[in-house]
DNA sequence: GCCAACGTTGGC
DNA sequence: GCCAACGTTGGC
């Protein structure tokens, strides 16, 4: 059984035309347990993830992806150049995992977080649900379908 | 730029 | 184990 999920990027940083540029890219610098727990034990290959625009004039899914690998150790934590070095981190015991995702392909439009807020048949999605900021969630099957709908 | 919401850290 | 301080997220 597939899963549905939907992955936060600010476009400043990566945006939905980077990764069309790109095809692929390791999703670095999660550093929130639980978004990694959903990477690490949740995701599988050939899931189907929304990608979304935060932080921006105007937020909502601009995208659709897809997980390409099985998690492994987001390289970043070792690399203490790196802003997402994690010095509490060992190769030995990684504390931080990563999937690699696909670009599938550009929504026709953007469908917004405002649209979404207004549809009471989206009630309770984890996007909505007040003072959220996981960067990575799962999205229910009927409300993927939903959200598709709108495009 | 503001600030509410939330996660993490560290002193005790 | 509590909780204040701090840092970050992300809509507005």
């Amino acid at each position: 059984m597939k899963n549905h999920w939907l992955m936060k990027s600010e476009p400043d940083a990566f945006s939905i035309d980077d990764l069309k540029r790109n095809k692929q890219e390791p999703w670095d610098g999660v550093r929130n347990y639980q978004a990694r727990n959903f990477m690490r034990d949740g995701m599988r290959v050939g899931d189907q993830v929304f990608f979304y625009h935060s932080n921006c004039s105007e937020p909502g899914i601009v995208g659709i992806a897809k997980v390409a690998t099985d998690a492994y150790p987001d390289p970043s934590q070792f690399d203490p150049k790196s802003k997402y070095f994690d010095p509490a981190s060992s190769r030995d015991s990684p504390r931080w995992m990563l999937v690699d995702v696909a670009f599938v392909r550009k929504l026709k439009r953007t469908v917004t977080l405002k649209e979404l807020q207004a549809r009471q048949d989206l009630d309770g999605m984890a996007l909505l649900r007040k003072g959220n900021r996981l960067s990575v969630m799962p999205v229910d099957a009927t409300h993927w379908q939903t959200i598709l709908a709108l495009e």
